[in-house]
Order: structure tokens, then C-alpha cells, then sequence
DNA sequence: GGCTGGCACTCACGAGTCGGGAGTGCTACT
DNA sequence: AGTAGCACTCCCGACTCGTGAGTGCCAGCC
């Protein structure tokens, strides 16, 4: 009953490629007209009731046809399935997109979530790398106007975030140089998580010893690198695809699904769950309550390469979807995302000749 | 039959501001009873009936009750009704909320369509301010890591801009600190749009001398100041609210409005169609095509002082709104952005008193 | 003349009914 | 094991119909 025999495994492959392309429930009768079995109706029906029993197929009604289970979803992405290859244009697309975006990570982001929706249909998203996994590489002040400082913050692989910070005292160009140096030296080469941790510390200590200096230097360090709304660390594109997907077409579920969307620190917890593990994963809503709706189901992957630098990117959407063709283009993007944070010059040397157009 | 008397107007009032509460047609029937006028359902039916003939309401069918056209919130907006005033505690909250986002546009921008969209119950916006109005103050180049060079920007009353622009050819900290100075000094004092047009003069007369240097330099100011896309300077939030609005809930329309929202340029074409307007207004859905859809109307307001820095924010929704509690809302918001925009000291000036927290 | 009570008329809406059709499960036969 | 046949189930759309909310109009009343 458990081990599946190679034509049930046919059968049950069959009804995931129909119903995905159709979304209906999938009747025996179709796939008797499909000729792709030398069987009858009946036959069909029985393997049909088998595959039920086992949990691959469920039916919303009696007397309608199969829909796969998640079950089903899960042994077609892990053993039935191949993946299809990437088309040339769309990796031209991603590739210029993707440059077109430069070297500013928002935009990269962004130019990211957009492809992803674009091009699976779905519903994509990118999480931008977590306090745990970004070293710092460098921090750099400067004055820009009354109050107002320009923290330049250089992750590693050479990735650059700035932002503008105001401040209630003043700083001169000068002491800033000199913080920015302190700061460096200090805390480069450490993950931000520790660097945040490091300052609390010392922040403490400062107390005590209250050098006036040190304990502003400190205190904008820690301004600079507070901790991120999780409005500012996950990008989201294409929520409007869902409603596309006859799945969906109920008002309330959608209500929800896309409330969670503009809470994006929901999303947030729920991704990042599966950040250490390898490769691309694709969960399905019954194994997680992805948004608080069991029939969403996601493929994500993380982005990045070893220690450094770790987020997450893929696309949301029904479990119904074209895996072997989603999957390869979540792989892709995460490929692509971890190029384009690296510096120029490494990843020209990769790809000697792929580089259709890096400049623009 | 055009000039309305006092009793008509005050029907029509009644029945505004029942319908924007309860969502449905007012019939004779519930005016009667709100004991608000001294007359029969019988008269308060003739009344309406006139009404209707003027064009000032509407009846889904035949048997239904009257519902107000936009003509009648036209009427209503600009003569009817009377502004509340901003409850103290949403002051308070906007004022902390903007103070929270701090100096970067960005997080401003964000921070106030949230705001928006919490406060109004629809569909927060702003839009960044545009080319022509805005004005450059100083532009900087430093050098971060190979090929890639962070732009500071800062425009007229110290509105810091920052991004990280990747460029072919390498540039030594020292040279960049030389084109920073003279491009400032060049193009300082202009707006966007006159700098850009500059930029390419100078380019084509550049052809001919053929200065490397000077060449490169002015390739790579108008790197840093390209045209951003839509999606960069369009602050969209809450785009669900529209769920709950019973007016919106067909799927068809849901779609369209949903996609509109997706593609920001749309948004921007629309809304900076009336920046030159002064002070607060209301687009009604039938005096434009706002959205693709004539049920959508819009508050929104410039905000911004003077010549410089104009950009627009508001809310979108339908037509039946709280407007004594919305209008205001925006208003405020509008002022409040414009403040946060100028140097801290300028706007401590202004408040004497009444910051409540502007560290944090 | 303006206001009102009364009354006939309209029409959306929800419940109930019904036939058709798609699909299954079972059984008996090959 | 595979198949043909058949009874059974149940969703779905169409159709009907009663109900109630609301209007429009008319005749009378102040």
C-alpha cells in the first residue's frame, strides 16, 4: 500500500500535470482520453481509489473527479518531477534586470521581487539578510547637513547600504572621520547581530568611565545600526497575482491572505524559519501555516554564499503551481541575487562570457 | 430647480452622511425616523424625487432607496460639510511616527502612506517629489569598494538622498573628491530636471574637446541622477483596505484596481496631474478616470513649500468617505511631511513647544 | 399650496425545486 | 487483472415564487 508501483506513480503524475494545467478536479475519464495508459476507465478508476486510500488524492465531492494531495505535491517535487530549463530569454531578462537595478541593494531587491512575480505568476518575495549572517566589513560617517549624518554601512562581499540618520547633538566632519575610523576598527569583520551586542556592552561600561566623546560615538553607532523594521527588510511584489488563481476567489480568505502581505513582519518569521537549510525547499500549507491559510504554499531558496550574507527569496502562491518550471527560476534568481551582491570584478571573472550587457 | 433651498440641502446632507455610514441606499423611511426633520416619509419621498431630478442622487433600481452621486459629495465637500478636527492622540501618533523614520525619505515616505492608510482606512500614497521642482543643493561622490560608488545627493532645504551606483571604469577616491566639487559648484542650485538637460549638453559638447577626465565625470553624474522608475517613487500602502469596502466587491474590479496599484507609473501619471493644484482636493471617481475605475476617488494634497520640493500625497478609495475626518487627516499629514523635510533646528523653531519627542 | 396617509406597483433577494450531467463504486463477466 | 455495465450520488445552473422594502402617485387635509 505504501510503495507506490511504477504505474500508479504514472497515474498519480498525470492527474498533478492535469489538474495544474486545468485546476479541476481530474476524472478518470480524462485521463483515459489522454491515451497515455493502455487502460480502461474502470482500470484507471481503481488505481484512482487506491490513490486515495494511500492519501495522494482526496475528492472535494463524492462523485467528482481526484485533486492531489499535498502528499502528492511532495512526492512529485522530491521523485516525479523534472525540472524544465530555464528559457534563454528569461535568463536574459533576469540578467539585465537585475543589472539594470546597479549595484543599490533596495533596488536589486526589488528588481528581484518583481522578476520573481513576473515570471512565476505568483506572488514573489525577497528577505533581505538577517543581523545573524551580515559581517561588517566597514562604517563610515558623514556629515551631510545640521543634524543629519549619512551612515555608509559596507557589508561583505562589498555591499553597500546607506541611509541618513538625524541626530540631536552635532558632530563635526572631523569627529566623525575619527568615529568612523574607531568604528571600523572596532567592529569589522563581525556579524552586525554582535556588533549590536558589542555596543550595549560597551555602552554600559561607558557609563561608568564617561569619556563624553566615546559615549556619543556610541550612541550613534548604535542609531546607525538599530535594528530594522521588517517593512524595510522584506519586499513583496505581485500580491495582486493571487487574485488570478481560482483557488482564491473567495472574499474572505483573500481578506486575509492579504492582510498578512501588508504585515510583512508575518512573513518575515515564517521564511526565516527555513533559512539554514540547503538549496531550494518548497513548503506546502499543510506542513506550516504559511500565512495563516493552508492552501498557500511557497518555493523558496536562500540566497548568498557560505557564512556571509544569508536571506531568502522565492514566490507564494497555491500549491497548484508548474513546478518544473517555478523551481528552476526561484534557483536561478537566488543565483542570481548572490552574483549581483558580490563585487564586479568576481563576478566577471565566473561567467567569462555570459555578461550580455553589465553596464547600462 | 439648481439652487438648492435650505430644507433640500439639509436632505441631502442627512442623506450623505447615513450613506457613507451604513454603505446602503437611505430610503424616506430611515430619514423619517431619524427624527431629524419635521416632515412624512411621504414629503421627505418628494423631496428626494427633486433631488434625483437635479442630479444629486441616484437609485440602484427601481425599488431601492437613494444613494448619492459624485455630484452630491462635490456639493457636500465644497459647501455641506464642516472639517472635524485631528484628534489629539493621532496628532501625537503621526508626530512620533515620522520622528521614528528619522531623517532617510525612504522611511519617511513609507511612514507617512502607513499612516495614511491606518488612519483613513483606504489606500495610502505619496509620491516622491519630481524633477522640476526639485532642487539640487550639493552632490557628492565617495568611493566604497571597487566599482561601486555612493552617491549623496542632498537637495534644497537638506533633504538627504543616497544610492549606490556600479560603474565600468574605476574612479580613485581622489578624483571622485575633485568631481564632487566641481559638480556641485557646476549644477548646485538647480533643479533635477535643468541638471539633467545640462548634463547632456555638456556631454555632446564634450565629444569634441574630448577631456577624459571631464568626459567621465559627467558620464558618471548622470549615472547618479537618472530617471528613477516609477516603483521608487511611489509609496503605496494598505492597498488591502479596499477588501473591506462593500462597494468593492466583485472580483472583476478587484483585479483591475489591484493590478493599477501593482504598476506605480500609472499612480504617478495621474496624481502629479494635479500638483499644481494649492491645497487639499478631492478627485471624485467620474471628473477622472483615477484607477481604470470611476468608483475610486481620491484626497490628496502637495506637500512641500514654495517652489521647491513638491510632492504629493493622499488617500484612494470610494467616493463614500468620512470627508469632515479624512480631509483633515491628509491635510495634516501633508504638513507634517513638509516639516520633517526641512532641518531639524528650522522645525524646532516653528514648535516651539509642541514636540513631544523628536529623539528616538 | 404644501403636507400627509394610503395604496398599488416594482424589484431585488433568498429559499425551494428540479433536471441534467459528470463521475464514481460495485459487481459480474472475460 | 482488466473491463463493461449500471445504479447511485451530488454539484450546478435555471427556474419559480413569496416576501418585504421602497417608491410614485393620488386624493384629501390643514
Amino acid at each position: 500500500m505504501y510503495a507506490l508501483d511504477t504505474r500508479s506513480r504514472a497515474i498519480l503524475r498525470e492527474i498533478i500535470r492535469v489538474h495544474v494545467d486545468t485546476g479541476k478536479p481530474v476524472s478518470s475519464r480524462t485521463l483515459f482520453k489522454s491515451q497515455r495508459f493502455d487502460l480502461s476507465p474502470a482500470s484507471i478508476r481503481n488505481i484512482m481509489a487506491d490513490l486515495t486510500d494511500s492519501g495522494y488524492l482526496a475528492q472535494p465531492h463524492t462523485s467528482a473527479g481526484r485533486i492531489p494531495t499535498d502528499r502528492a505535491y511532495r512526492l512529485y517535487i522530491d521523485e516525479l518531477m523534472r525540472h524544465r530549463k530555464v528559457a534563454d530569454d528569461v535568463r536574459e531578462q533576469i540578467d539585465s534586470d537585475l543589472a539594470l537595478a546597479g549595484a543599490d541593494v533596495r533596488r536589486l531587491f526589488q528588481a528581484a521581487s518583481h522578476l520573481l512575480s513576473r515570471l512565476s505568476g505568483e506572488v514573489g518575495f525577497v528577505v533581505a539578510p538577517d543581523a545573524v549572517h551580515t559581517v561588517i566589513k566597514s562604517l563610515r560617517f558623514l556629515w551631510v547637513a545640521p543634524h543629519k549624518i549619512l551612515v555608509v554601512q559596507i557589508n561583505e562581499p562589498d555591499v553597500v547600504l546607506s541611509r541618513v540618520i538625524e541626530v540631536e547633538t552635532e558632530f563635526s566632519p572631523g569627529d566623525l572621520e575619527v568615529i568612523s575610523e574607531t568604528m571600523t576598527r572596532e567592529y569589522g569583520g563581525r556579524t552586525l547581530h554582535d556588533v549590536r551586542r558589542l555596543l550595549l556592552v560597551a555602552m554600559k561600561a561607558e557609563k561608568a568611565a564617561c569619556d563624553r566623546m566615546l559615549s556619543r560615538a556610541l550612541e550613534l553607532t548604535g542609531l546607525a545600526l538599530e535594528r530594522r523594521e521588517a517593512e524595510e527588510s522584506v519586499y513583496v511584489d505581485g500580491a495582486s497575482k493571487l487574485l488570478d488563481k481560482p483557488e482564491f476567489s473567495d472574499m474572505d480568505s483573500l481578506k486575509r491572505i492579504f492582510r498578512t502581505f501588508d504585515e510583512k513582519a508575518r512573513l518575515l518569521d515564517l521564511v526565516t524559519r527555513y533559512l539554514d537549510s540547503k538549496g531550494t525547499c518548497v513548503v506546502l500549507g499543510s506542513e506550516t501555516t504559511l500565512a495563516s491559510d493552508p492552501r498557500l504554499s511557497a518555493v523558496l531558496t536562500s540566497y548568498g554564499r557560505g557564512e556571509t550574507l544569508a536571506g531568502m527569496l522565492g514566490v507564494i502562491g497555491p500549491a497548484r503551481r508548474e513546478y518544473p518550471r517555478v523551481i528552476p527560476v526561484v534557483e536561478l534568481l537566488g543565483r542570481a541575487v548572490s552574483d549581483r551582491l558580490e563585487s564586479p570584478e568576481t563576478r566577471d571573472a565566473r561567467h567569462a562570457e555570459g555578461a550580455e550587457d553589465m553596464e547600462k
